[in-house]
DNA sequence: AGACTCGTAACTAAGTAAGTTACATGAAAC
DNA sequence: GTTTCATGTAACTTACTTAGTTACGAGTCT
């Protein structure tokens, strides 16, 4: 898993778990998805499960579901689950007295207010769902082109 | 300077160069400004003077001015100088087969592209000149209470 | 010539996040 | 009830990024 991918990351194991409704995959399993380690899997995802977007369960047979419908699951969600920012960048003053430095701040501040807004909007218009439905129809693709080749 | 205080540091400068366009300011007195080193100022801000943001001269009497009037400088064109990323995520494949990742990855770069393009559109409206303005709304009613207290 | 300032390379320090190890907790199977 | 499997989480290590620093070359004004 590489570095800021924890979105892209935990959007390719969710469709994984729409795609496998039925039973509970191991953060083992999910691991193997994105590359990397069951426990990052699973310090990852904690915030998801808070939100009830996943659940988990222990022991034998133990593992990861949807916690709803993938219908019912936003992007917006999810990002606001893994506590990501949308913005990068920040506006904490740095010299509390100056006044050049306030009016920047308002500025900055009133921009990222209104950015983040407008990006969660558009971020709850898609859901797992969508996603689920892009990756059957490039299986679907898949399956046509190998008949043709 | 903090992390990810780019922008706001940049902002600060620029600003103080707004209202000192008769001379010139040095690296040093900017890196007063934002609290850091000179250094560091000349590297931020070298990718301004590719730009045409800003000018520097070296020598005696040197440094630094803005490169055009403030009203013509907008923040979009500054946090592109800069090469600030306004969105934070990155969605580069990690296993490039996987079709559920190849429908992840399209489905954020769509919501890239285009939140992109909304939030520069938004900082592009935004002047040097709109800041300065502030400032000085600032500065007046500092001065106001002042007398008033 | 001397003082001043940018330009830039090279190095150091600090902070962040992923990766790893280890172990406690809980649940199912036998 | 013991074994096996899986999560929960703390603690530590490693990799990477970026700010900070030092040093010095190059250009410019007095």
């Amino acid at each position: 898993m590489k570095r800021n991918s924890r979105l892209s990351s935990t959007l390719h194991i969710l469709v994984h778990m729409a795609e496998t409704q039925e039973h509970a995959l191991t953060s083992e399993q999910l691991a193997t998805f994105i590359h990397t380690n069951p426990v990052v899997v699973r310090r990852t995802i904690a915030g998801l499960r808070d939100a009830g977007i996943v659940t988990s369960s222990r022991g034998h047979g133990g593992g990861w579901q949807l916690g709803r419908a993938p219908e019912k699951i936003s992007l917006a969600e999810i990002s606001a689950a893994l506590g990501e920012t949308l913005l990068p960048f920040g506006t904490e003053p740095e010299s509390p007295g100056c006044l050049v430095e306030q009016a920047v701040i308002a500025a900055l501040d009133d921009f990222r207010v209104e950015a983040e807004r407008l990006l969660a909007e558009k971020l709850s218009r898609i859901t797992l769902a969508d996603l689920a439905a892009d990756f059957h129809r490039r299986y679907e693709l898949i399956g046509v082109t190998s008949h043709a080749v």
